[in-house]
DNA sequence: CTCCGGCATTGATTCGGATCAAACCCGCGG
DNA sequence: CCGCGGGTTTGATCCGAATCAATGCCGGAG
């Protein structure tokens, strides 16, 4: 059987919640959850940000909080800084006139969205929810001047703006070359790493909160082919996929299957 | 008739033209062609990094030139530079091991190729020369060092990561959303923009040197099927492709395909 | 408990693009 | 002048994924 993702609400608050689409500008700020009880306080980016111990309080990261399934970011609203993810799932999407849409990258913790946006412009992106975040927003202004005086930090834009660059490549081969199968292994397996990293992959076992129509989107498929390939990837004996959660039996296969060619 | 994209060699230097698939590592330096006559010495990246009339010298990039088809980079090489295309067209590509070919994006002049690798790192792209190419060298030290204390190209750095991730994602978009037709008229569309900037664009008529393989390994297509896409953009009148150079006669149209859904 | 609505599943059919194959065109070397 | 070879064109066929459609499966509201 398949674990359960535990829904990571309620302790923290299960009132406050904006459930009506809202940007990250009009989302409640948590008054109660300061940088200093942050799981990523001295990681990644708020590692670098804020150097080893220095005051959290300096760059006001503030903590909001959003219910899955809306919007913490439209395309085309003014966007004057960048956000982390904190604690949830979030995509980074196009929606298209013809209401198909297009998934960029799936956010996970200690993630930026749309980090490049430093320079202040329109974003023909948006993000969403996909289960409930905790996130927090930074300034462009702040990052900006930081950036001269901090080396730490700069060292981290690059590498981040470097591996963000080859991320988005190895997705333009996948899309652009590769099979419905190859791609959904691609993407399993790079969550699989992911949640690896983050001590999330037990025996196998790890959080997968995506429906099958947001992988489809993610792959560029119909969720009606997704779910053949997830149910014959299921018949191979190779992974079962459903509950908010993935189970691999067979790691090496999988990732056979999205390297391939 | 279609105008023919006039080879830019010839006075340049016929000879000592790296034929043999070096790299920027090997492809001789020439010597009389110093930074204060090239075209690019005060635009984009030359301009911010020398400043207004600086002394060129002071970061000395090099100028190299490469035969047609031959490779610039190749994946996996040490790569301690970004070099930029001061005249001719490259293209930055992933070479799979089935022998298929994923091509990222075209280079133009006056375009850095991989500036997000900064940071040094194992490229997974490589960089080829679509037609005879010269281009320009500048190591990572060097740039590093002036982001620093040159807000002009701080900013350009900035701007150049933003606009390249966005362009990724138009392109992720392209592949996984659009159809042939729709990609190839955006491509089309795209290089006319860049023409018309540099003023390259005459009576609809601009050049184009990549061969129908070439786009088809841009736009994920097969060469035979990229050669019935435009034998039926020619049929509706809408352009001609071939000879080195495109012709359009209907760009409303050509934009309204590549731009749909 | 039952109804309802959204997601997942499965089958039948269609269609866009790949693949296979043959001819064609044209520049080039001999 | 001829023959060669790489890129282009066109036709016939195949296949992967989309589309259309029906059924099943919960989970939540009443």
């Amino acid at each position: 059987m398949l674990r359960e993702i535990e829904p990571l609400s309620r302790q923290i608050n299960t009132h406050g919640i904006n459930t009506h689409g809202n940007t990250h500008g009009h989302a409640p700020v948590l008054p109660n959850l300061p940088c200093h009880t942050c799981h990523f306080r001295s990681a990644n980016f708020c590692g670098a940000l804020f150097g080893r111990g220095g005051p959290a309080t300096a760059i006001a990261g503030k903590h909001r909080e959003i219910a899955a399934r809306q919007n913490i970011y439209r395309a085309g609203e003014a966007s004057d800084g960048v956000l982390m993810i904190c604690e949830g799932w979030a995509v980074r999407f196009v929606q298209l006139p013809n209401g198909k849409r297009q998934i960029l990258s799936v956010l996970m913790p200690g993630d930026l969205a749309g980090p490049t946006s430093l320079v202040e412009d329109q974003l023909i992106f948006s993000i969403q929810a996909v289960t409930e975040v905790r996130y927090c927003y930074f300034p462009f202004a702040e990052i900006r001047a930081r950036l001269h005086d901090n080396p730490a930090l700069f060292n981290f834009w690059l590498r981040l703006t470097a591996a963000e660059q080859r991320e988005a490549d190895r997705r333009l081969v996948d899309l652009g070359q590769r099979t419905a199968q190859e791609r959904i292994a691609a993407l399993l397996t790079y969550v699989m790493r992911r949640c690896e990293q983050r001590g999330e992959l037990l025996d196998g076992e790890f959080p997968f909160p995506l429906s099958q129509q947001q992988i489809a989107d993610f792959t560029g498929l119909t969720p009606v082919h997704t779910c053949r390939v997830l149910s014959s990837l299921r018949k191979k004996g190779v992974c079962e996929v459903g509950h908010g959660c993935v189970k691999v039996n067979e790691p090496a296969e999988l990732q056979r299957l999205g390297t391939l060619k």
